[in-house]
DNA sequence: CGTTCGTCTTGACCCAGATCAAGGCGTGCC
DNA sequence: GGCACGCCTTGATCTGGGTCAAGACGAACG
């Protein structure tokens, strides 16, 4: 993982006597203030945090076959990871908004799968995983919210995996999106898509011009209203129940 | 998890003074046994294992909906993972051969999030999850594998997901289960499909006709020989081309 | 302020693979 | 044996979304 040399920060600890914090985004990624450490171990799982970036748009913070040795959670800004294919093609794998952690898929292997570059200004809470590994022998807490993480994202996988419509992939993009930036405490109704078109459609295995026309398309039926990155969505109702089936509900 | 009650019993160990065994199942599986644990470490490891089955063709392991308590490898036979859309159709998401873990994506939901059903006579060692990761803390090379397993189906998952042609499917679909066959000591030339065309075609997000079409089209090319449901990869440089984009390498 | 470049849209056409239809072929069961 | 039912194959046709081509629109920059 690469890290900008302009900013790399231990996690502030504010050891004011009684209490240590985590920023907000560590404490949901890691679930760490859930499960009632002590405060030895709470500065234990301080030590492994550090909050790196700003990242700038195009910004990589890793690279296919680089040694593994962090995971991270986006604090803000969006990552995107990607493929290269024999031919140069780029595939789209994910896009990772702010509390959810990239680096998973690398553990199995020990080095990064895939290439993570930053769509906007991005800062990152970084967990160094050999460090991580070793505590939660300790902390059967930490263990099992790891277990959790690595078994959500083989489920994710598995969404776009499917044989779907144009529409039913695009409505579950939205849908998804709107979700996780409302999980968040972003608005859930209007947000910004911070990747291109060519992102989108890579993503959803799809022809940037089907893009546009899907979406096209929702705002005439008054499903959304788009106007270059900016989206609304205005029936929730009906793009959920395009995306049910990609979403499993 | 489901068990059929005709056979149910643990892992017989093998004590014979000196040496725990496991089956070969359990150790390729688990990797217990490189770890160097001693033997009151082994002796706890056998606990968790439990041998069942046999599950017969078309009988349920477990289905979506039911409550998590256990991974299992197989020992023998064919599994296959599916979900069921709001219209009843079938998605199936994977199949998995002697040596390989079923029921991972289950722990961050406390659920299964799909079906299991054997495909022909299925064996498994099945472990309890709980035990495995109260195991795991006291057991750092355990924890690792399970890392591992987790980590591994992630990277597997995006493997389908993308945009591939019909002929890239199914070469990759043939060389991988060659490979997983060769890595579990079985021919990596000659080997029986035993899933119907139809859940291959589902499996790789195509009609059964298509599945039907392009293997007749790989055997007049030479590429294998198939009959019904036996099958041989006569030119497995060619597949292995065909099929690089898709198995990334 | 105009130029430029990347991004996005829109239309026309095309094709891989789906769907529909019609058997063939094994296997198990009466 | 012969009947029936899955499973598989093969051919004919159709279509969702890809591809190609041609701009439109904005943001960044001189």
């Amino acid at each position: 993982m690469t890290v900008p040399p302009r900013l790399r920060r231990p996690n502030p600890i504010a050891d004011d006597g009684d209490e240590l914090h985590f920023c907000s985004t560590c404490a949901f990624s890691s679930a760490c203030l859930d499960s009632g450490y002590d405060k030895a171990q709470l500065r234990e799982l301080h030590v492994l945090v550090e909050h790196v970036g700003p990242y700038k748009e195009g910004e990589h913070i890793f690279r296919e076959g680089e040694e593994f040795n962090a995971i991270a959670a986006v604090r803000s800004g969006t990552v995107k990871t990607y493929v290269t294919d024999t031919e140069g093609r780029e595939q789209v794998q994910g896009f990772f908004l702010p509390g959810e952690v990239i680096g998973l898929s690398a553990i199995s292997q020990g080095r990064y799968p895939c290439n993570a570059v930053a769509l906007d200004s991005v800062m990152l809470c970084r967990f160094s995983f050999p460090t991580m590994a070793a505590l939660a022998t300790r902390m059967p807490g930490l263990q099992a919210q790891l277990f959790r993480l690595l078994s959500q994202d083989i489920g994710k996988a598995a969404l776009l995996a499917g044989n779907y419509s144009a529409d039913e992939r695009m409505a579950a993009f939205l849908v998804s999106l709107s979700r996780r930036y409302a999980a968040r405490g972003f608005s859930a109704s209007r947000f910004r898509l911070t990747m291109t078109r060519a992102d989108i459609a890579n993503y959803l295995r799809l022809a940037a011009e089907s893009v546009s026309r899907v979406l096209r398309r929702f705002q005439n039926d008054g499903l959304i209203r788009v106007e270059r990155r900016d989206i609304e969505l205005i029936d929730r109702e009906r793009l959920t129940a395009l995306a049910r089936n990609v979403l499993r509900e």
